[in-house]
DNA sequence: TAAATAGTTCAAAAGGTTTTGAACTATCTT
DNA sequence: AAGATAGTTCAAAACCTTTTGAACTATTTA
């Protein structure tokens, strides 16, 4: 009996992986996690230089992929970074293999 | 002082995530870890059952990411897993980040 | 109420990745 | 030496991701 990841589990690692796979959601999550405290989609857009259709694009995808997690209060989108995704897919990668 | 990645650690690290991004590649690595010794690039790409063509294209990308290290031997290329990548960019990334 | 701000959606264009088959080099077997 | 096996390279095709601008919704400010 070979120990190998079921379908499910995989697909949500490589959606991990390609999400963390460019240098602007990089860039946000690095912001996002220098400011330590939830932050508009518009702030982290303007400090990485990006267009907004842009930023909702890489947003999508990160919240798609459990990376960060979204509120929206009133106008404003408020993103902060999910470490629990961060421990259990990218810390802890290499034991999951 | 803030510890920042720099571009080009930056860009190692997204090759890096890239790498991993990808159904096959984890197949390939996930057959590696569990044979456990250096392995032929043929065994491995039988086993997740691809052509050579696009064998040799994602064995070159593991490589380049420096995720596996290969020795050619006569005819065979044998790959063995690099742990210390997936330590540093992996593993710690989130400290990294 | 009109204008400004925050963000989303859509489809097209631009750009990047992966697969394919044919042709190739090198080594091994008969 | 001829044929089989291991792997590489190349260019084209197929496929997937990202950016763009315009049009949109919802909230806030004047």
């Amino acid at each position: 009996m070979k120990t190998e990841i079921n379908l499910g589990q995989d697909a949500q690692q490589i959606q991990i992986f390609k999400a963390l796979a460019d240098p602007i959601r990089l860039q946000i999550l690095q912001y996002i996690k220098q400011t330590d405290h939830p932050v508009a989609c518009g702030e982290v857009g303007r400090a990485v230089n990006i267009s907004k259709t842009s930023g909702s694009y890489h947003f999508k995808l990160l919240e798609a992929a459990g990376l960060i997690t979204a509120e929206k209060i009133a106008r404003e989108k408020y993103v902060t970074i999910n470490w629990s995704t961060f421990e259990t897919y990218v810390t802890n990668f290499t034991q999951r293999l």
